[in-house]
DNA sequence: ACCTGAACACCGTTCAAGT
DNA sequence: ACCTGAACACCGTTCAAGT
């Protein structure tokens, strides 16, 4: 908001009103999509929110792409990672756990990861925090990469879940109802899953953990 | 295609009319999915595709929801998953490889794995792999099933980076060229990242062997 | 029971026209 | 330079009508 009128009676609507840049376009596209969602986020439907024709955004965003490809980058930019931890583990797991939740700080968007045709420049932070943490371990090259990749990659496929909500589709009760599991012998899945004590945060440390560990051992190849 | 005419002049339409059933409504959808693409597929385009009035598709399928879903359950069923490796570590990485193989041989329906609502019921075969093996190594109960997950988000993240094409938007070229990696101090990622020798498969090798290696200290928690 | 055409309420985007 | 309305080529889906 550029100058707001002191005591003028004009109405508010000049104030914005010609303002309309890609960085407001972008910033409401944000707003929306949290408020809706992936799906409702539609050029028409910013164009009203923003009070504007449809056709105005054009002047602003390429297309839509264009227009989700900013939205991706506003979304995780201004994150700072903290990067001070003397030890190389803790300074990946912190690094993974504020990406996480900056993610999960607008759920709706997190599925804008998937969307994406290349991803934001955002997750080079994390990368040279990674890589910098493994060089130290006395990890790099090749293997320094996968192993980012690794972290990177579990990161978004439980974030992907996460976001749609906890578990669906994996209730026990409802799978025995299900044909194709009658008698197929899923004993262990039968015993083992209990959605309702499932817990995202515990699984997310289960899994960062796992892989320091297994990376721990990636110091000297034998 | 049922019984062909052996020497009769009649239209061959009239062989496949009429036996538009769900099967091969979600069949045909699932090859018109792998010629074309998710963004591709949609009501109409699979009505003419079977040579049908749009309407058609919804006596045999709720909605594009549905459809979706059944060619998600048609795109994974009837792999079989072996099973019979004395190694506990070994059983594991064949299951997750052949999950991944099944995967990649429909590249295009990988991504409907992100936009289904509930995970296929398929995905129960390897949980099941996977927990008995967990048990044979001592790991059971919650662990046992983060343990699954922490695997499972591994391949579906890996997969959904691996389907869009070798490591778009992470050139370093292309990187020092946009403004805000200038002087931001990445130098390990300048380093590191050489997209033209990435290679899929040994990173997914690497990140199966540092999963299983982290697993493998969780046996005995101290 | 299954298929059809017409219609409705939406999309993203092009184009020619306004200021 | 920026915004607009009308129009185009698409969507998924409802409805009433056909067989």
């Amino acid at each position: 908001v550029p100058n707001k009128p002191t005591g003028r009676k004009r109405p508010r609507v000049r104030a914005t009103r010609g303002a309309l840049t890609r960085e407001r376009v972008i910033a409401e596209a944000l707003v929306l999509l949290d408020q809706t969602g992936i799906e409702e986020l539609t050029i028409r439907g910013l164009a009203q929110h923003l009070g504007v024709s449809p056709m105005a955004l054009y002047n602003h965003v390429a297309d839509k792409e264009d227009l989700l490809q900013g939205v991706a980058e506003k979304f995780l930019a201004g994150m700072a990672f903290s990067n001070d931890h003397p030890d190389w583990r803790e300074r990946i797991r912190i690094c993974f756990r504020e990406l996480r939740s900056a993610c999960l700080a607008h759920p709706q968007a997190v599925r804008l990861l998937e969307t994406i045709k290349r991803p934001p420049l955002a997750v080079f932070q994390p990368m040279e925090i990674t890589l910098a943490a493994l060089a130290e371990a006395g990890i790099g090259g090749q293997q320094a990469v996968q192993a980012f990749f690794l972290l990177m990659n579990f990161l978004l496929g439980q974030l992907s879940y996460e976001v749609r909500g906890p578990f669906r589709g994996l209730d026990p009760a409802e799978a025995i109802r299900s044909e194709r599991l009658r008698g197929a012998g899923l004993s262990h899945v039968e015993n083992a899953v209990s959605p309702d004590q499932w817990n995202f945060d515990s699984a997310f440390e289960f899994g960062l953990a796992t892989i320091l560990d297994g990376l721990n051992k990636a110091r000297r190849p034998i």
